[in-house]
DNA sequence: CTGTTAGCGCTTTCAT
DNA sequence: ATGAAAGCGCTAACAG
């Protein structure tokens, strides 16, 4: 690989000239320019990022580290996140971590000048991040730093709210364990059967438990006193485990019993859309990379991104 | 963040002892060493990858630029490479490209020094890489340069194996437009019906067809003169476009009709599995980071992998 | 065993 | 407008 020095002595100028013609920072004579322009042309010669890292104290990478324990949610994330961050001539450094042990020794080993921030996804573990350029995205807890964290409590009282306009009063809950956001959800869950006056049955919700299905199996075991007519559910994949539950019972779905994936739908081929709240990868990206780029302003400082709800389209199916 | 001035300074030692405890190369005093070692303590020192990058000219990092169409398939792909990556303290520098533009622009911005190698995965349209530092993974064709393929003739030809020992005799094969590797799976087709004495009937075969279910409608059209028991598609996407298909006309699967994917199957929870041929991602991962290490042999150069046959678990349905 | 020195490739004052 | 020189943080000869 050719350096500044190659293209400096082909052209006949100082490094200083060159650099300046590359950056462009400041007026060159044009005959200069020129050389500068053929030599790099003829030499192949491109500017050692490293180089230029190490002078500017920044290099652009961006660490994400992936803690999500539903691998295939993370496509999402990280297309909408590189697609973002390569518009702003960013690169998106790729870790996992499934474990808060795994998580930190990531951090550390991306703490050392490699990347100038760095993104924790979908951690379900309590973590302790003291450096501020850190931000974490849809984590459990957060202590005093960077977060963006849906709002859950937005989530569950415009899911009821959908179901209840379609007819749906007697609706179910199931949270699984360990989420994290169980009481946000509960608040907005409440919220909508209030606003709707509809009496609140505890019998109906299941909160941290360690197995949707066996959480499933009571609700169906008590069908017989306990009506009802819709489910909501934390994500896609319990919803999926969730529908053949269902059915094996009897229950036809949507028309029995109509579920609800509160954290978005895959949209695979083959798999029957359920309603459910989205959120946009790509706001979501948006702010991030808002942010990265003017760390000035603390915007990010615990923001909440809502959902969006998102209905099956009955008329393709 | 401090440098290793500081710790020289505080520790009263020159940066060449620092370095030299931090790396171990060569012998240092004991009360050296331990003053060295209590400054970095003390200062929380981490030595610069950046400044150590310029030095050796490498900077750890390995690009992996995702040019597969089906996004959802690159998560396995990446979850491997990043474990085996990670394993031997490289980084994994993620981008994803549809077009070939897209991948020849990724390619370039990765290829001024901050990257030490680079992948590209399941491009399917012509690339002409020069670079041999560039590692074409399941891509459609390859030059000169380094390159992993899968053994689509050995695929299906031991998918056919498995069909007729389960009595299915009579085996359609749909290959999408585009692949490139076509001809390798029709080349198993063929000789797997060869061994097996079975006459191979050209109606039963759609090849390079721009819509897997206009060829799959034009077959079930005919079916009445011709009889079909098996569907070769050609990935796991393809086999949930087609499985409804042949629900709707009332062919149930896999009773009347055995699906078989080529390429892997999602293993998602709530879709039926499928018999499929599925690759290693490990073993690929493996494959590699071996060559990564190792750059002296070329092992690499036009490697094969191939997959092993994966039979849904009927007892467990 | 250890300090001095010379770079790795680039940018940026500071003179000229 | 441009060259010389210093320096980003680190490593490795080379002397002591």
């Amino acid at each position: 690989m050719s350096t500044i020095n190659d293209v400096s002595r082909l052209a006949g100028v100082s490094k200083a000239t060159v650099s300046r013609v590359l950056s462009g920072t400041r007026g060159v004579k044009e005959a200069s320019r020129q050389a500068v322009l053929k030599a790099v042309e003829e030499l192949n010669y491109r500017p050692n990022v490293i180089a230029q890292s190490l002078f500017s104290q920044s290099t652009g990478c961006i660490g994400v580290i992936c803690a999500q324990d539903n691998i295939n949610q993370t496509t999402g994330y990280l297309y909408a996140l590189e697609k973002h961050l390569s518009q702003h001539q960013k690169h998106l450094l790729l870790r996992f971590a499934n474990t808060r042990n795994d998580v930190m020794s990531a951090l550390d080993e991306l703490s050392c000048g490699l990347c100038d921030d760095i993104l924790i996804i979908g951690a379900r573990f309590p973590l302790n991040i003291q450096q501020d350029n850190v931000i974490l995205v849809d984590c459990s807890v957060s202590g005093d730093v960077n977060s963006i964290q849906f709002d859950h409590e937005f989530a569950a009282e415009t899911a009821c709210h959908y179901l209840i306009s379609q007819g749906r009063r007697q609706i179910a809950l199931i949270q699984p364990d360990g989420s994290g956001f169980a009481d946000r959800v509960l608040l907005g869950y409440k919220h909508a059967l209030e606003k709707n006056f509809l009496p609140f049955n505890r019998n109906l919700v299941f909160m941290a438990c360690t197995s949707s299905s066996v959480a499933l199996q009571e609700l169906l075991n008590n069908a017989t006193t306990l009506n009802f007519n819709a489910l909501l559910v934390a994500d896609e994949q319990e919803a999926q485990r969730v529908i053949p539950q269902l059915q094996a019972f009897n229950k036809s779905v949507p028309d029995d019993i109509m579920v609800f994936s509160l954290a978005g739908s895959l949209q695979l081929p083959g798999i029957p859309t359920i309603p459910a709240i989205e959120y946009s990868m790509d706001a979501m990206a948006a702010r991030i990379v808002g942010w990265l780029n003017e760390k000035t302003q603390n915007v990010l400082d615990s923001y909440v991104l809502r959902g969006d709800l998102i209905i099956p389209d009955v008329r393709r199916r």
